[in-house]
DNA sequence: GTCTATATAATGATAGAC
DNA sequence: GTCTATCATTATATAGAC
């Protein structure tokens, strides 16, 4: 399927890749962290990944050794970015209530961390690549916004409301969570945040 | 470990296991809870929950039809004590707070409900019957005991405080959870499923 | 009532051709 | 730089012997 030939200017190849070990590289890394996210660790095979890349599967263990170091570049990609996280410590849980529900919304498909964070927790393995990608990522940025003593703890116990939220009203399902008002919802979980956030009152 | 044969005490069968229906049925069932608890629904096979029960991978199927049909009978059988919810609505929060920072400590190897819905939601099939089996045990339960408008969301936004905070601290390790004053942290979780379970103030 | 043996399909990883 | 072909393992589920 192609011919490199300079001059043959009519057969030239309709090329559909570019032999290129970064770029595909690329293309692999960012199917991973699409179907790590949808299906967790142990829900996708790289095959799978490899083809939506459009490389056979092979190539997933030519570049990242396995999928577990696969999955390890995957985790850092996808927490690297802000994603519910503001910069304002004053509307900082109001933004981020909002942002949630709007995410978990029922016709919402957004891929969030979250997701691979939850979908990825059953095995053991992911989950310590997980929680080494949480701390060195979002918590630590979280930590660093927030004023007074305990920032680790307050901020972990935010991302625990986050992530339960995401797996009651968009993994599980939960009826009441799915027909429950967006308005309602997000100052209740607002409320939440705020504590979850708060220094503690007594010591 | 009894012989049945009535007079042929020494050829008789040196039988491993009464052949008893019910009793295996049962066997099977109490290993399946324990196993989908610890590895969750994608992370055990019925070979292993099989051997548990000192049985073979067949008789599984036999008893049960399927994995995923052990898998509904291991949910509703999981969750249909109580395990964390106290019965006194005035002292709710104090008591979760304080079982769950408990259960969820290091050395604990507690084997709680939610572990199991955690460690199975990333399989949608898993996920659908867990579902319907917290909304049938806990969250029906705990609904009856709120009074006030919006029950079932405030059942709900707790159980997700709840599993957000198992999922943070007991599977994924955060270091900030694990190294937090366990005191602190239930005076923390106190105030979360307090607000969590409150009826909103405004409307 | 329970077993051994097997069918069928999928997995992660690797060897060697081009 | 990428492929095809394959290995070894494991999964759920079933057929048929005892």
């Amino acid at each position: 399927m192609s011919h490199d030939g300079a001059d043959l200017a009519r057969s030239s190849t309709p090329p559909k890749r570019v032999r290129n070990a970064a770029a595909t590289r690329e293309a692999i890394l960012r199917s991973a962290v699409i179907a790590f996210t949808r299906h967790g660790y142990d829900g996708v095979g790289v095959r799978e990944i490899a083809q939506s890349a459009g490389v056979t599967a092979m190539l997933v263990n030519r570049y990242f050794g396995s999928k577990e170091q696969l999955f390890t570049e995957a985790v850092d990609t996808a927490f690297a970015p802000r994603t519910v996280l503001s910069d304002n410590p004053a509307t900082l849980a109001g933004d981020v209530a909002a942002r949630l529900v709007e995410r978990t919304a029922p016709e919402s498909e957004h891929l969030d961390p979250f997701l691979l964070m939850l979908r990825s927790a059953s095995n053991p393995r992911a989950a310590e690549i997980v929680r080494a990608g949480v701390e060195r990522h979002a918590g630590r940025y979280l930590s660093e916004l927030l004023e007074g003593p305990d920032a680790d703890e307050r901020a972990m116990l935010a991302h625990s409301v986050i992530a339960g939220f995401w797996l009651m009203r968009k993994m599980l399902g939960s009826t009441a969570l799915v027909t429950a008002d967006p308005d309602e919802l997000t100052r209740r979980l607002e409320a939440l945040l705020v504590i979850a956030l708060s220094p503690s009152r007594e010591k």
